[in-house]
RNA sequence: GCCCAGGUAGUGUAGUGGCCUAUCAUGACGGCCUGUCACGCCGUCGACACGGAUUCGAAUUCCGUCCUGGGCGCCA
């Protein structure tokens, strides 16, 4: 019976592994491996001429990373890791892996972003890199538990769509059969619709895909979203939730993820209610008094004006009450004062996290802001439909995984919190 | 799309016209080694992205191509 490694203790009188060679050290008349799999490591110590001649020859002839079972004894041995190690008895192995390896497990000398993606399934048995999917994998679980207590229903809407009737980000053209398609850039207009619906609280956990040109440590083509959408609920309703959200993802993961923290060498912090909310014409004023490149009403936050702003105030925080016209058509603006609009950012010191807002639920205004943003109202008559036969107010916002899992983790590299990244330049593997 | 930087053994690097049949580390292979834990020691192997130009001589300068990293723009 294969034991995980982790359960291997002092106590135990014998065990049987399964794992990876982490490492061989071969002293001459004693050697050891070290072998891993996804619950540590375990020392399989090798007195050579006390154990079976098979066991001996089997050393000679393995190399590191492949895979190997291991039975024997257990000694209780201090200066062995963990306090413990394994005498074998048999020694097989399971999976001969090639060498030389295309990047060090061990860590021993780094590699480049670019040499890991490449390999990543060998990249990912780094216990820092394992690490931080384990950690991703408790936020998305978290989040989606989190909203499921919150009463919100799990919906999924099509990632193949008509038309870039959006307007603003390029889309990825697709083929599909005679007609033309591309892939969605938001899940924004299916969920809206199920506000007509009456769903009243939705969310959608799924891929996004921007063909955005960009190259930075920040943006994927492919991204991963957690999208709401809430009736009866206005921008502050939202933000409110957004806030509880992101305080019980932080909980979940200081309460559950230790050892994982623990390998990444971070020391969480779990962010406190309430975020500032910001008005948008203070951020710019904040931003204005640091920076040389002086911000105008009506300029969207630059990268270096979010880093300033995020310095001053040093933690989450949202910008609120934006410019009607640099936000999208569908966001509400205050009755008494059209030219703002009920919309935010969720803001990490670092980056923006999340936007979202109040939605236009009354038919002609949204015409009518769709008509000002200069786009044609009849490409939207699958959406628009949905705003004639009784459309309930409402409120949503869409939040990126990979950059809530880097700021969380501190990554330097947005790369860093998606396994297979698509990037500018990469489409392999 | 614009701008900047870069491409040297499997991996990570040093190397700014001759001292380079290219440094160091890691690795692989062989040898010695019974308590390693980045094991140690000895030996061996393995690389200048591609094409062209300048030059007596190019990893190094220039041009082009391909590729990569990053910043900005853009990111409804």
């Amino acid at each position: 019976m294969r034991l995980p490694i982790r359960a291997v203790t002092p106590e135990s009188r014998s065990a049987e592994i399964i794992g990876w060679v982490h490492e061989v050290r071969d002293l001459g008349g004693l050697a050891f491996l070290l072998i891993r799999d996804r619950t540590g490591i375990i020392q399989v110590t090798i007195p050579k001429k006390k154990v079976p001649a098979e066991v001996v020859e089997t050393v000679r002839d393995v190399s590191r990373e492949s895979v190997v079972r291991v039975r024997g004894e257990v000694k209780a041995i201090d200066k062995a890791p963990g306090g413990r190690e394994i005498v074998p008895e048999e020694l097989e192995i399971i999976s001969i892996a090639d060498s030389p390896l295309p990047l060090d497990v061990a860590e021993k000398v780094p590699a480049e972003m670019d040499t890991r993606i490449d390999s990543r399934f060998l990249d990912v048995r780094k216990p820092r890199v394992r690490a931080i999917f384990c950690i991703r994998s408790a936020v998305t679980c978290a989040a989606t538990a989190f909203l499921h207590s919150r009463g919100y229903i799990n919906i999924a809407t099509p990632k193949i769509v008509a038309a870039a009737t959006e307007g603003g980000t390029d889309l990825f053209p697709i083929a599909y059969f005679e007609k033309e398609a591309f892939m969605n850039q938001s899940p924004q207009l299916y969920k809206q619709m199920m506000m007509a619906a009456g769903f009243e609280k939705v969310f959608e956990l799924g891929p996004i895909f921007r063909a955005e040109e960009h190259n930075t440590v920040r943006h994927l083509n492919e991204a991963t979203s957690l999208d709401v959408e809430a009736s009866f609920a206005d921008h502050n309703d939202v933000m409110d939730l957004l806030e509880d959200l992101i305080i019980h993802v932080y909980d979940y993961v200081a309460k559950t993820c230790g050892e994982h923290l623990e390998v990444l060498e971070i020391d969480l912090e779990v962010p406190e209610k309430p975020f500032p909310r910001i008005p948008y014409t203070e951020a710019i004023e904040i931003a204005n008094a640091i920076l040389e490149e002086k911000l105008a009403f009506g300029d969207d936050l630059s990268p270096a004006a979010e880093r300033a702003i995020g310095s001053e105030i040093g933690r989450h925080y949202f910008v609120v009450d934006w410019p009607t016209d640099i936000r999208p058509y569908y966001a509400m603006p205050y009755p008494d004062r059209p030219e703002f609009c009920k919309a935010f950012d969720l803001m990490h010191p670092r980056m923006e996290l999340s936007s979202g807002a109040q939605r236009v639920h009354d038919h002609d205004l949204l015409v009518e802001q769709i008509r000002a943003k200069g786009l044609a109202p009849e490409a939207f008559e699958f959406y628009l439909k949905a705003f004639r036969y009784g459309m309930p107010p409402h409120a949503g916002w869409g939040l990126g995984i990979e950059r809530l899992v880097m700021t969380m983790l501190d990554l330097g590299n947005i790369r860093e919190a998606v396994l297979f990244p698509r990037d500018r330049h990469r489409l392999t593997p």
